[in-house]
DNA sequence: AATATCCGTATTTTT
DNA sequence: TACGGATATT
């Protein structure tokens, strides 16, 4: 076993330690993934049987790259660790023990829009939607529920702590929620919150519970720092019968508190699991002196103070860059340049990459780099199933899979000319989906054999529905040539009901292609709602992935990776920190966190940028403009670690950036002010 | 009852 | 800017 030899004291220590809990604190670029996928492969060797390793992960991709290094040191049989998301985890567990808890084997699974169009079907029905006094919108009453169900707080509480202008409509809020459970426990539906609550219950089942946690042997868990209150519980039950897990994580980069995870779970795991050994990695292999030097002073400045200082033996290197752009435009050329010539000197665009707060911030950028015929993918945001097209056809096939699924039932017959909400409901009651009493028969046999009728207008649609669904269910249809007869129905509609039908078909290829990769269609649906393509390279075909390519990503998708050279854009305040996270002292915590995890995703060069001018939706000819100043995390240490540059006309040096106000902790008022237009 | 049009407003991050 | 909601039209 040449490959321990490779590892560092601490990092051999976790690797090979005994039996027992273990809490490894892995600052950034500490070789975390090495450790575990080592771990794994240790664990192996000793004679652990593979499919009795769990290993929990944030992404799948998380998971597919451990166990590919696990291979390459205790060969292929890693491949049979079980590996994945806690979702993930649950519905595979689910599918096989499900019924403990009531479940049938045949549950769908919804996704967040999914549950926030059942939640405002349910709102509508209650006539709140209607009533004097605005109520909360659907996407509020799903952030609302699942922050109740993931921290486990009770609704009032809830409402106090993070939504005090709602407190008023609790009483709705607790009809909506009541009326929400109850319709998916009839239809056989699950949420991605349920995933969790019912693999939870599923531990408390007689027999089962303590069948699922004599499963495994080993219990292994990345990013435990964003982990919530459920999963960790989910873990004592998993360990009932003995005490082998090993958690890692960073404090430092707990960036997910929006989806109730809480570094509370490291400092508590020690007391979950009594006598747990901790083990901290402190080396940095990642990033040259300058780029932790700038990281550690922003985590410095930290209201609550982590653990521990990284260190690094990798000598040399430049200061970070901060780029203090004229304006957007100037931010994406400068960008672009350096891009280029990193790429002169030998950097590939793939060991490249551009990182920022929110989906929308590379939109500009995105435009300059097409035109300069830079190629790029980018992680995070707008994912290709939450476009609608997609999403209707994945209803589709949801029908097919569950018919007691009303949701899917309700978008598809909408989409049938002269056919709104009054026919949808009409319809779906003359197949007897839904309602009270649940679905008594088969709607897809009633589909067949006594259709209801339809309003004029949506007899030819709806007979060519009933046809592609008979097509699908009569003798056994793969899952791609499911999707291929489903089409011949959706896309005469979809050219009706859409702008640009040409470039979505598009996209119906590639579902199509996906499917041609899966032999069961519950798995292929199933698969796109708990690991969608996150990137539009998941989707593109083998000859672009040949190709050099840039990466864009998302702060939150950049966990965990890492690139030769990061350029970080729109470190603005009011973008870092994001405008909608300043409310507590925690949230700019967090938000300060999430520029450290974005400037330690950097190896060998680091440049952060910010625009001076944003202009507002200017008509093209309005100039009207505000001044932005660099975000309050970089203010007092900007002139000290960084090499300080600017791009664009050198008439704004009269509006230098440290204005930005010393101790950096200027209100909202500070930062955009208007100054002049033209 | 469905669809077209207009206006105001919220506006992130993801399983 | 895109989306949701309300109002006007078919």
């Amino acid at each position: 076993m040449d490959w321990l030899n490779e590892l560092n004291p601490a990092q051999r220590e976790a690797v090979t330690c005994p039996d027992g809990p273990v809490l490894v604190i892995a600052g950034a670029g500490t070789g975390k993934t090495k450790t575990l996928a080592s771990r794994v492969a240790w664990l192996i060797e000793q004679g652990t049987p593979a499919d009795r390793i769990l290993l929990l992960t944030f992404t799948r991709r998380a998971a597919a790259e451990m166990l590919g290094r696990a291979a390459r040191f205790a060969g292929a049989q890693a491949n049979k660790v079980w590996g994945g998301t806690f979702h993930a985890t649950a519905n595979r567990l689910l599918r096989l023990y499900g019924r403990a808890v009531g479940l049938s084997a045949t549950f769908t699974v919804m996704d967040q829009a999914d549950s926030e169009d059942l939640m405002n079907l349910i709102r509508g029905e209650l006539g709140l939607a209607k009533a004097k006094k605005r109520f909360p919108r659907k996407g509020t009453l799903s952030a609302i529920y699942s922050r109740m169900v993931n921290s486990r707080m009770k609704l009032k509480a809830v409402l106090q702590a993070a939504f005090p202008w709602c407190e008023d409509d609790i009483d709705g809020i607790r009809a909506i929620f009541e009326a929400y459970v109850r319709r998916k426990r009839e239809q056989n539906v699950l949420d991605y919150d349920d995933l969790l609550l019912h693999w939870q219950a599923l531990m408390d089942a007689p027999e089962v519970g303590d069948k699922v946690a004599g499963r495994f042997d080993h219990v292994l868990v990345d990013e435990y720092q964003d982990t919530n209150v459920v999963q960790a519980e989910i873990l004592v039950a998993m360990r009932r019968r003995n005490g082998n897990i090993m958690v890692v994580g960073d404090d430092a980069q707990s960036i997910y508190s929006f989806r109730s995870a809480t570094v509370r779970n490291m400092l508590d795991f020690p007391r979950q699991f009594p006598k747990a050994r901790t083990i901290t990695l402190e080396e940095n292999y990642r990033s040259v002196q300058p780029i932790l030097d700038a990281s550690n002073a922003v985590m410095e400045q930290a209201g609550e103070r982590y653990t521990k200082n990284l260190f690094t033996r990798r000598q040399g290197g430049e200061k970070p860059a901060l780029v203090t752009c004229l304006d957007e435009t100037e931010q994406c050329n400068a960008v672009c340049d350096r891009i280029l010539a990193r790429r002169e000197e030998g950097v590939p665009l793939m060991r490249q990459a551009v990182l920022f707060r929110a989906g929308h911030h590379s939109a500009q950028l995105e435009v300059e780099l097409t035109r300069r015929n830079i190629p790029f993918v980018k992680y995070g945001g707008l994912k290709f199933v939450e476009a609608a097209h997609v999403k209707d056809l994945i209803a589709i096939l949801r029908i097919l899979e569950n018919p007691a699924d009303q949701m899917s039932w309700y978008r598809v017959l909408l989409l049938m000319p002269g056919v709104g909400p009054a026919a949808a409901r009409k319809l779906m009651a003359g197949l007897g989906i839904g309602g009270d009493g649940g679905g008594a028969g088969n709607p897809l046999r009633a589909l067949q054999d006594a259709p209801p009728k339809p309003p004029p207008a949506a007899e030819k649609a709806f007979q060519v529905f009933r046809s592609a669904m008979r097509n699908c269910t009569t003798g056994k249809v793969p899952p791609a040539a499911q999707v291929e007869r489903i089409r011949r129905f959706y896309e005469p509609i979809f050219e009706r009901v859409y702008e640009n039908p040409k470039v979505r078909l598009r996209d119906l290829d590639q579902l199509e292609l996906i499917a041609s990769n899966y032999r069961s269609r519950s798995k292929f649906i199933t698969d796109l709602t708990l690991d969608p393509p996150r990137s539009t390279g998941d989707l593109a075909g083998k000859p672009l992935l040949d190709d050099d390519y840039l990466i864009l990503s998302t702060i939150h998708s950049a966990k965990g990776c890492e690139w030769d050279a990061v350029y970080i854009i729109h470190a603005a305040d009011g973008m870092i920190p994001s405008d909608m996270a300043t409310g507590s002292a925690e949230e700019i915590d967090e938000e300060r966190r999430l520029l450290y995890v974005a400037m330690t995703r950097a190896k060998d060069s680091l440049g952060i940028f910010f625009p001076l001018r944003y202009y507002h939706r200017g008509r093209g000819l309005s100039d009207a403009h505000s001044y932005a100043q660099v975000s309050r995390f970089l203010a007092d240490v900007q002139a000290r670690l960084f090499a300080r540059s600017t791009a664009g006309a050198q008439q704004d040096e009269e509006h230098p950036a440290e204005d930005a106000g010393q101790g950096g902790s200027r209100t909202v008022d500070d930062k955009l002010r208007d100054l002049w237009s033209g």
